[in-house]
DNA sequence: ATGAAAGCGCTAACAT
DNA sequence: ATGTTAGCGCTTTCAT
């Protein structure tokens, strides 16, 4: 690999020169300018980023923490931030966990969280609030899908109170009114908040509710089969379900198929996050969809603006931290006036 | 961050003994040794990469290049490379490109390979076999689904016209003798060496091919509905279809189902490639899947022997860098003497 | 066994 | 406008 040295001797400069055509920092005459730069093309030249690294006391690097079959798409999110960091001129330093690793995940995260990274963007996953500052410690961390106030100007998260809400209301402005509601038993934090919102909406219609219509499982097709079929035993009358995502309403469907029971004819299903299948299953599932895109966006946006360096283009600092889920109507929730009872 | 001046100064010993330690790289006392152990745990000290890459001059950061929706299930991707380096203490720099952003995805690679990596994988998707070779230049890159001669130690791919010819025996087997073929039209080489495949094997079988029964299209939904329409409406006979992926076939079904037709009653279905969505379809698909797990610890084995260093563990170099894909029967193959015709 | 010092490739402050 | 030089944090000779 050719360094600086190789580029000033090649153009008969100093390095200094050379150096200052690479960054622009300082005005270098038109003739010594282009000698350079046709020296570096020679060369097949790129600087060290190591050495430059070490030098300016920041690295360009941009480290990321993800779980696989986490809430989010790991493809959306990935290519998302991958964009945006290209545009940025930053390297993505990843570390990816396995969901069926909880354990693993502190380890990751402190081995990531270690190296020389100017911002840190982590989506925890297994982990509590509590033991994701207790890994922060003073470093510059975005965190995705947690509301953690301490974290409060650098956490990033879907308002999940008024995803439960909404889910649930929906179902009732189609007369639904004993509905089921599966939750995520390893990641209570967030199946609590669903299900206060739930709560609520069925109380704001004036609906009963019941302890027989909620159940926790493993986010897995498993725990979603599981935990259909324990909901259905305490009681056969439900007519819709809330299921914690799309993998585990696959479970559910294949439950509720081997009881003989349609959907949406007999049941009426909607998923609270779309990692991606629902819209292969039969029939596509009704889903909330957590906004990836512009989650990322707003991360990297924060992410980028906390380093100050400057000829940044300025990103604009996003105006909320807080995302809306989005309602995807498809195929698996009809009115309950058209069930056949 | 402390520097491993500050470590020195806090054990009163030089910077040379504290490298020692850190490095093991020559005997230390004991007494020196807990001592620099201690500071480093009071201090919080972790080595600055940057500054060992740059004097040591391998910088233990491997580079990955894939596609998001690429043949290969990103997630299992990832956290099998993840684990692997993990063991070996080597960190990943990532570079993914959209499967929908053909033209960038030479630019995203020239990127990461400018990089100090001590060596690259990647998974090229819309590249051809000479456009990468054209970046790889003299790096030490191993390219994962390809078979690239005049790199032959260091591809891994699998064997695609075994594929071909497997997933058309096997529908033969099943007496089918009108069988379709779907290829993409974007990655040409692979649906070639398939076709092949499919040719030999129905030779084989004594059975006749017709052009009619061959059809190119986007290897995505729509590409698929696409596809198999005109295959329909060229040969309305037809009894099995072979489907680049599972992602393709999704659209298949979706066109069978508008012209009534039911899988595998009707028509039997088989998808050459499973990203994880055949086993949420309906009828649950029948694919052959790579063996992705396989294939990337091979890939980062030979990425770690060849980055010879001292005090690795020896990793053996895998035996052959060949792989043959594994059928999934799932649900939607059936006889063809069980159909309704 | 330990410390002093050179140097990895680069930037930036300082001269000129 | 350009060159000289110190130093970023570390490893690795080379002395002792």
């Amino acid at each position: 690999m050719p360094t600086i040295k190789d580029v000033a001797q090649y153009a008969n400069v100093s390095i200094s020169t050379v150096s200052r055509v690479i960054n622009q920092s300082a005005p270098v005459a038109k003739d010594k300018y282009t000698a350079v730069q046709l020296a570096m093309k020679a060369l097949n030249y790129h600087p060290n980023t190591y050495a430059q690294a070490l030098v300016r006391q920041y690295t360009n690097m941009i480290g990321l923490f993800v779980t696989e079959q986490s809430s989010y798409s790991l493809g959306r999110v990935l290519s998302t931030i991958n964009a945006m960091l290209h545009e940025s001129n930053k390297r993505l330093l990843l570390e990816v966990n396995d969901d069926l690793q909880p354990k693993k995940e502190k380890v990751l995260l402190d081995r990531l969280l270690q190296y020389e990274c100017d911002t840190f963007i982590i989506i925890p996953y297994h982990l509590s609030n509590q033991d994701v500052l207790s890994c922060i410690q003073s470093k510059l961390v975005i965190v995705l899908g947690r509301q953690i106030d301490t974290l409060s100007k650098h956490s990033i998260y879907v308002d999940e109170l008024d995803l439960g809400y909404r889910a649930t209301y929906y179902l009732t402005e189609l007369h639904h009114q004993k509905i089921g509601f599966i939750g995520s038993s390893i990641i209570p934090d967030i199946s609590q908040l669903r299900k206060i919102g739930y709560m609520s909406a069925m109380k704001q219609r004036c609906l009963l509710e019941s302890s027989n219509w909620i159940q926790y499982d493993m986010p897995s097709f498993q725990g979603g089969y599981a935990a259909a079929n324990i909901l259905l035993e305490k009681d056969p009358h439900i007519t819709a379900m809330i299921v914690h995502n799309d993998i585990m309403a696959a479970g559910v469907m294949d439950a509720l198929k081997n009881r003989g029971k349609k959907i949406p004819q007999d049941i009426a299903l909607i998923a609270c996050e779309d990692t991606g299948v629902a819209k292969y299953l039969t029939p596509a599932l009704t889903a909330l969809r957590y906004p990836i895109e512009d989650m990322i966006e707003s991360a990297v946006c924060l992410a980028l603006t906390e380093v100050k360096r400057k000829g940044y283009t300025q990103l604009k600092h996003p105006k909320t931290l807080s995302f809306i889920a989005r309602l995807l109507i498809r195929d698996s929730v009809s009115s309950c006036l058209s069930m056949q009872q």
